[in-house]
DNA sequence: TTTCAATAAGGAATTAATTCTTTAATGGCG
DNA sequence: CGCCATTAAAGAATTAATTCCTTATTGAAA
């Protein structure tokens, strides 16, 4: 019993997590007009989708709607930051600092999120040993000296060819949660957390639901 | 019948639709190390995914493989990029040539995933009438003009707090496929085709499960 | 030639996620 | 003061997605 709970924790669903950052945005929108209290029918209303999904997404926080006039603006914002691990700031490595990899080094959003970039990665003799925005740039293959620094999470945006290895040269220096922008899905240990951030998987969707409309 | 056909037609599992560009994106590096086969299989234990997702997904296409050797590679390429419209060329429209926008409009990605960014729209007198890479941008307020043009697609990068008033507007001119990179979730008549691509919900995600890792 | 291991594919079973239903609470209105 | 409409929340029912099971096929090895 004890080793299933240890094993089969019972997680919170992941299009449920997903789905959170967006009534954060709307919760922080609210708050800008004044609003005091939000109910998941308003939320639901304006963002399209069911009133009880957005209940049971809720309800996997803290957080306790009050009967009649549902959630209370401020705390719910504290609570869903919280909860999301926006408030807490995880520092994080970064490999490949290309088009895309700069782009994310120079993102101010970022660490509006919990995230922190403090070193990036590379193979670029161009690029490596220099410093872009306060991020010093390391050759990747000294990166097995910095394991002991405890860093936990790594940026993956090498090109597609080179994502396999990278992302096992992370994980031998410590990293176990990737943010994978490539668009390979990459094998690693199970237990390292992978999130896969495709741009243009979206796309896939809206073309085929598009198309498929005659 | 014919009426539930063509209201609820059987669509292909989002989550399918997902992974499809994961799985192109493995075949060509397949092709580009030679083979001519690939099964199902070797995709799932190069992923770390389960092989008869892998098959189911790729059933959804008209490919069949064949049995003891799997899909033959160049034609698995031709029918998984036609399937999933990346070998049509989509016209599309962005919405707000901020720093995301301006992004999108320099990607050369999206063109290798079939879609052409034909014209810009915004509100900023700074670069309403230029030129950026040979993408025209107007103010938003003559949007409805080009509405006989009969482009369906629009990119939606506006501040989060514009995003429901210009998406409201970008329907009105036609548009039938949003791709969102707002936070929120806009809401939009019911036959409009939203894609919600929210850069940082996967760090939810990620934090979540690192996070409860104790 | 025969056997065997690897495979696709269809359908069944299972599991996960969403939506529906019921209940209880309560602020606002008449 | 008493009703009513609105809400959160828990759990049931439903639906969607994934994983398992079975079958048939076939290239390669013995
Ligand atoms: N650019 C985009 O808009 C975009 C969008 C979506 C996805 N992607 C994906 O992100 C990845 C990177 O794209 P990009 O456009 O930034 O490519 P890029 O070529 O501009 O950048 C890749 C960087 O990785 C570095 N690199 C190469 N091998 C390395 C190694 N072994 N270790 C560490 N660094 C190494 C290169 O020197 C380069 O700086 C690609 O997989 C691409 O498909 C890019
Ligand atoms: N920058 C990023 O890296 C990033 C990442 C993920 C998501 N986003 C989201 O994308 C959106 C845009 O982000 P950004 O950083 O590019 O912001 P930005 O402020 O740089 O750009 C927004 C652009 O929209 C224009 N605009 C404002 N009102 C408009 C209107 N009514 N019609 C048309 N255009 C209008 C502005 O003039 C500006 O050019 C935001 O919602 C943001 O949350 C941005």
């Amino acid at each position: 019993m004890e080793e299933e709970n240890r094993k089969k924790r019972i997680l919170v669903p992941e299009p449920a997590l997903r789905r959170m950052p967006s009534y954060l945005a709307y919760i922080k929108l609210a708050r800008k007009d004044g609003m005091k209290y939000v109910s998941s029918t308003h939320i639901a209303r304006d963002m399209g989708v069911d009133p009880t999904q957005v209940t049971k997404d809720l309800s996997y926080t803290s957080i306790v709607g009050k009967t009649r006039v549902g959630y209370e603006v401020e705390p719910l914002i504290d609570e869903l930051e919280n909860f999301l691990g926006f408030r807490i700031m995880d520092e994080a490595y970064l490999f490949g600092a290309g088009s895309l990899g700069m782009a994310l080094l120079h993102d101010h959003g970022l660490k509006q999120f919990g995230l922190k970039v403090v070193a990036a990665f590379d193979v670029n003799p161009e690029i490596v040993g220099k410093n872009f925005g306060g991020v010093p740039v390391y050759h990747v293959d000294d990166f097995l000296q910095f394991k002991e620094k405890g860093i936990q999470i790594g940026i993956l945006t090498v090109p597609v060819e080179k994502a396999q290895e990278v992302a096992h040269w992370m994980v031998k220096g410590g990293i176990r949660a990737i943010w994978n922008f490539t668009p390979v899905r990459i094998k690693v240990e199970e237990d390292v957390i992978v999130q896969n951030t495709s741009l243009y998987a979206p796309l896939a969707v809206m073309f085929n639901r598009l198309h498929s409309k005659e």
